[in-house]
DNA sequence: ACCATCTAGTCGTCTAGATGAGTTGCTGCC
DNA sequence: GGCAGCAACTCATCTAGACGACTAGATGGT
């Protein structure tokens, strides 16, 4: 076991960096340099109050810090650890290529089947609802849509949660409007409708997540979301469904293939 | 001017949720309901020291927890903000079209200019490195690559830092490597040196930034960045460029049309 | 009119404690 | 051996206060 002071150093009495950003900066290059690996235990906080002569609070202010960048997480009673990277799920833009639509598994079980992890969908929620104003001007502005929420989980990790939003006159007492929409999904039924897929449009974006979204997706600190709302179009140009995808930041990586037109 | 009691309300001493979670929820809920809006000075913290009749530090507590989640924004000596959110700049996915690379100016100024601010771009350098492991496992292995880095900047903003790597047997002695490539960017000259484009991969994840992007984009507590990895592929295959993006997430949305295929 | 200075108000940093609550492992009883 | 309970260790929350640094507006002199 290395000391303390061989692992972390001392701090710089005449900088004018704050001292608990120099412990943060400290604990931040033995993570990077290995010192730490990913699930290791950082020095509890009273260990480091006696290493560095501060008090607690300069040692906390320090940890937050880490746990802002996504560098650290804080579990009660036990300690701060390294975070670990969960393995990141990879969505390819042709995920919703009509060949991967005639198994009767959703696309995200088959995905996550195919890497070895178990897949779950909980939350499955269906129902009538008035639009909000983006998504009605997104889908030509219905006066009422289908919803179907739901939330995907690997290996019980709770990972993203999706609404897919669908004008009701055309949802309406259809196998759309059922909590099971049947093999190959919506997709699969809009097409059986008469509605030819023409294109997708996605919007991506990234920020910070809220309250609710902590919960639902057990979120730890430092992690951002990855926000993507997709519209489906048919071929007469028609916007047939909007989707609404929050997801894990640091579980997934988006991956788009563009021709050089 | 209402009275914070009716803009904030109280605390419920019966609750077992942290007084300073309790706190930010009131803030929270004030600025979701529009009683602060975007820029918005926060009551002081002394003001909510007294309204609440909690110690500063539970205060502060509340207040940071509001700057992680990017609602709000502090400045020293000034006060505590509602986060304005700036304009977005949106990102198509056909920004790369052969038909965007015939004007002098790169698509970013172009774009910039359109819709009405002030483009810059800075911290130019042209330099020849060895690539990372990852960088070379992109682009083939080339024992060395030509890196071009370039920071950019609307109306003053840092909002994206990007590093292109080519690999050098491909980039040596060609306008490529000159600071300024001439019109239409690398792109341009990379098809004019016979290497017709095919298409574009691209990876996105979010994260936390790191101190030194920071300090580069001049990041508020609570904006993730957009990580962007663009590979251009000629038409043999070929992978000829790699461009490594960092983007304040704040800044932009990414969009991208997908063939339903 | 201009500018330097003062001052009140703001957030930033740090100290030194107290109490509470979750986790873990040991100890001693049965 | 098994288990209940205790002790030690961990982080979570909160208090009370001190000093520093930055901002902006008021003051007053040139």
């Amino acid at each position: 076991m290395p000391s303390l002071t061989s692992v972390l150093g001392a701090l710089d009495p005449t900088s004018d960096r704050a001292v608990f950003r120099q412990i943060a900066d400290r604990l931040r290059e033995a993570i990077d340099k290995g010192r730490f690996k990913e699930g290791d235990k950082l020095p509890s906080e009273t260990e480091l109050v006696e290493h560095f002569g501060v008090s607690r609070m300069t040692v906390r202010n320090a940890l937050a810090l880490l746990q802002q960048e996504g560098l650290a997480v804080s579990e009660h009673g036990k300690g701060v650890f390294v975070r670990p990277r969960p393995p990141v799920r990879r969505l390819a833009s042709d995920r919703f290529a009509r060949r991967h639509r005639d198994q009767g598994k959703s696309a995200f079980t088959v995905e996550a089947e195919a890497a070895g992890s178990r897949p779950e969908v909980d939350s499955l929620e269906v129902k009538e609802e008035r639009p909000t104003q983006d998504i009605a001007a997104r889908l030509g502005s219905p006066r009422k849509v289908l919803a179907r929420r739901r939330r995907y989980l690997l290996d019980g990790r709770p990972v993203e949660f999706a609404t897919s939003y669908l004008p009701l006159d055309l949802a309406r007492d259809t196998p759309i409007a059922q909590p099971n929409p049947g093999p190959g999904g919506i997709y699969a039924r809009l097409e059986e409708m008469g509605h030819r897929l023409d294109h997708f449009d996605e919007e991506i974006r990234a920020r910070m997540p809220s309250p609710a979204e902590v919960r639902t997706l057990h979120l730890a600190s430092g992690v951002p979301v990855i926000h993507l709302i997709r519209t489906a179009f048919d071929a007469e140009g028609r916007a047939v469904e909007v989707c609404d995808t929050v997801m894990a930041a640091d579980a997934y990586v988006l991956s788009y293939q563009l021709p050089a037109t």
